[in-house]
DNA sequence: AAAAAATTCAACCGCCATGTC
DNA sequence: TGACATGGCGGTTGAATTTTT
């Protein structure tokens, strides 16, 4: 049921506040004190309501409130007492002289939450996404992983094209398909494509070296002389390597011989990985609905609704069906036209 | 240059806790 | 003890602004 405004709210204007009655609002104030909010708006000459007013004054008008761009220590401040007392505006407010509990709830919600999950930790829980790295890792390596599985006939030209439409779906949904795909097709079971999917990872190593996080520290680490040194800011993702499985070695990581992988044969298995890495995680494909079929992880992973490929009946499996599917998309986009 | 999409943030809304009678 | 008023809080909205196409 809607709430009925109160009788000394009817009437009263609603919206932006103009520098006139910004003014009337500081000049009782000053003079007065707020006293009761309430009562406020008909003393000053307010055409407002008593609660409008105590949002302009408490947001806005307060003279001890400081303005511009939080700094980098304001910045630290908000992650630590958002991670201990969660969306607590007010709570973390009184920690940060100057700042209202609105405009930390703003910058939380516009900044601070994209610049956590860009660096893999989960806003809400404040622990990393592990999901999220190994998403990294497949998006940085997706072109060169599609070809490597189209090398080794895991997947069809057109069904590489599709996930490579940048327009036909999200990236994200992208990654979990050629997630599922590995998952269905375990890389270390086919020694061609574990080789280059394993020397993709391996010559990546300067680039995800500089990151000092995550999974993929974690994968390459154990590729060099040195047992990796794991970041102590992902302490739930772990060495990724089982019991005893590390051998030193003095290869270079974009040179790998068979030997090392089949030492490190484990770290392209996905579902490995994800059961390392993901233990407090939901995976990127709910694994707990028994026996699905191909195309249901793949529809499922792609977030493609079930019904929109309910009429393909032509495909003799379920790739094809969805690359059918993907394919019919595509002709909406001009597909011809971004593939030449 | 213009249109569309994305982002920002001031302000609002509804709910809850507390105070008062 | 219960009804009502008030203040405060967190979630959400939407107009204004900025960025992208």
């Amino acid at each position: 049921m809607a709430r009925s405004p109160s009788r000394n709210e009817i009437g009263r204007k609603k919206g932006p506040w103009t520098p006139e009655e910004d003014q009337k609002l500081i000049d009782y104030i000053q003079k007065h004190g707020h006293g009761s909010w309430m009562a406020l708006p008909s003393h000053a000459g307010l055409n407002r309501c008593g609660k409008s007013c105590r949002l302009r004054w408490n947001n806005y008008l307060r003279p001890d409130i400081k303005r511009g761009k939080f700094s980098d220590d304001e910045e630290q401040l908000i992650i630590n007492l958002h991670s201990v007392l969660g969306n607590k505006w007010s709570k973390i407010a009184t920690r940060l002289p100057g700042r209202t509990d609105n405009e930390i709830k703003n910058f939380w919600n516009t900044h601070l939450t994209k610049k956590l999950l860009q660096k893999g930790i989960d806003p809400v829980t404040h622990r990393p996404r592990t999901d999220y790295h190994l998403e990294q890792l497949l998006a940085a390596n997706l072109p060169q992983l599609l070809a490597a599985a189209r090398l080794s006939n895991l997947i069809s030209p057109s069904f590489e094209n599709a996930l490579s439409f940048p327009s036909s779906a999200t990236q994200l949904a992208k990654i979990q398909l050629l997630h599922t795909l590995m998952r269905a097709n375990n890389l270390n079971s086919n020694p061609t494509l574990g080789l280059q999917a394993l020397n993709l990872l391996g010559s990546t190593h300067n680039n995800l070296n500089s990151q000092p996080e995550g999974l993929a520290n974690g994968i390459i680490g154990s590729f060099s002389p040195n047992p990796p040194q794991m970041n102590p800011n992902f302490p739930n993702i772990g060495d990724p390597r089982p019991p005893n499985a590390y051998q030193p070695t003095n290869s270079q990581p974009t040179l790998l011989s068979n030997d090392i992988i089949s030492t490190n044969a484990h770290l392209l298995d996905t579902s490995y990985l994800i059961n390392k890495t993901s233990s407090s995680l939901p995976s990127l494909v709910d694994l707990s609905l028994p026996n699905h079929s191909d195309v249901h992880q793949v529809i499922m992973a792609s977030k493609i609704n079930t019904s929109d490929i309910s009429n393909v009946s032509s495909a003799s499996n379920a790739f094809d069906a969805l690359v059918e599917f993907m394919d019919d998309e595509a002709s909406n986009f001009n597909w011809n036209d971004v593939l030449k």
